[in-house]
DNA sequence: CCGGTATTTCGACACTTCTCGAAAGGTGGC
DNA sequence: GCCACCTTTCGAGAAGTGTCGAAATACCGG
């Protein structure tokens, strides 16, 4: 995938993530970890509609950010995480060019040990 | 700053990022580094008129990610990178929390060295 | 099948954003 | 002061986005 094509998907990603009610959502499945959320718990917990919840999340999943599957009656939203990371590292990927000191500060602030 | 303004804030930025010319106008000023550039030369270099440009200028700095300061009749914008930490480290201050393997990846990815 | 539950799709309205030419606002040279 | 230059502000039309009730769809238990 070329800088360019790169540059149009996370468009759409940060676009999906500029929204309070998709923010908290989205935060809310990297919270919830690989188990994810089932779509009315979603709705419930952010107190939205379920139709609105349902634009939000295919706004989400169009954008690669989360993805779905269906569980009998019940459908279960997980956040993507290789998709996270991605458009971490695309946020990224200028900084050490221009500045490696500012990198290096960013690195610093970042850093986070795994829970014990 | 709690967690429910910082998301209020990060809404915004990512709002600003969330569109091709302003993205690209981010990245060209971080790339840019301190220096940062010119307006005119911004809008010159992504082919896109003064007005326009002005407009984008105006919401990339409305949210904190750019500052600009005049120079005689020049006006230089710079990447604000501070907010940039502030953006990178929101986003991913959940993730360990729910999935502490994770972000071991994520930093992995992001590993970046200091130009020698 | 049929009723009940979970979720999405449809439709319509309000609201916001994008674009860019024209005009206005600072700034320096002369 | 006046002109030239760089940039922003204004204004208006086009396009896109958010919201949510009602209707449609998918699924299961009996």
């Amino acid at each position: 995938m070329d800088d360019l094509s790169t540059q149009v998907w996370a468009v759409d990603a940060l676009g999906a993530l500029a929204h309070e009610t998709r923010l908290s959502v989205f935060r809310m499945l990297v919270k919830a970890g690989p188990g994810g959320m089932i779509a009315g718990a979603i709705a419930e917990q952010c107190g939205v509609p379920p139709s609105t919840m349902s634009h939000h999340l295919a706004t989400l999943e169009r954008a690669g950010l989360v993805q779905s599957t269906r569980e009998s009656r019940l459908i279960r939203y997980r956040a993507d995480f290789a998709s996270m990371r991605r458009l971490l590292t695309f946020l990224m990927q200028d900084c050490c060019q221009g500045a490696p000191e500012m990198c290096g500060d960013l690195m610093a602030g970042l850093a986070c040990e795994p829970l014990n």
